[in-house]
DNA sequence: GCAATGTGCAACTATCAAGTTGCACTAGTT
DNA sequence: AACTAGTGCAACTTGATAGTTGCACATTGC
């Protein structure tokens, strides 16, 4: 089980302005410029935090006329979040096999 | 449902020194000297990498004689996992909901 | 055709984080 | 007491990134 790509989606996800962004994006798609209307940031600074979102797959670009509206990609969330506990269960199954030995089992 | 401390969880996880740290941790508790051994890195870069790890919960100092050891909360991971998972269900969820009223249900 | 709205690209600033070197301090060891 | 291995703190360099402003290009509506 290799962390392949998951590293880039944690760091993506370690960050105030994207998560601001995601949880807009919850309520319904909405275009670069629309966010900025709503977020403290200039659409520039959105254009960008989308490109970092949409490299990792967390989100996805759909043309509507002449706007480019994002939507949410929620199953990559749940994805990340099952490779993760894989993570932390084969975490604990290792740390328990140190234990039994440590305690001289 | 707050996203709380969960951001700068995964701005932790978000570096691949970070992940060489704890993937060397899994094998058996050790020291930043140790550490410093095993990877590329200086002992003081290991050094700043376990306050970020030991800041958010996901690793913990004990006091060996005159060594510090550092050991991986599994737990951590798995909790984080799980508040992860919970985000996307919701998301999921809301999601689905605004499907089926842009479809006019 | 023309104005207005939305997008894309580029340059620039500034802040933060990763990593380094250097030195002082502490605690076991002989 | 002297030596050694480990830790802790501080200053510095450097590269990445979040944010800005400015301008050029595309597309819809009148």
């Amino acid at each position: 089980m290799t962390t392949g790509t998951l590293v880039p989606v944690f760091a993506a996800l370690g960050d105030e302005t994207r998560w601001s962004i995601l949880a807009a994006l919850g309520e319904g798609d909405a275009s670069a410029s629309a966010l900025a209307g709503r977020l403290p940031v200039t659409r520039q600074a959105i254009a960008k935090h989308l490109a970092v979102l949409q490299e990792v797959g967390l989100v996805e670009p759909v043309r509507a006329g002449r706007e480019v509206r994002f939507r949410v990609i929620g199953s990559q969330l749940g994805d990340t979040a099952r490779r993760l506990e894989a993570i932390g269960v084969e975490w604990d199954r290792r740390l328990a096999a140190i234990k039994e030995i440590a305690e001289g089992l």
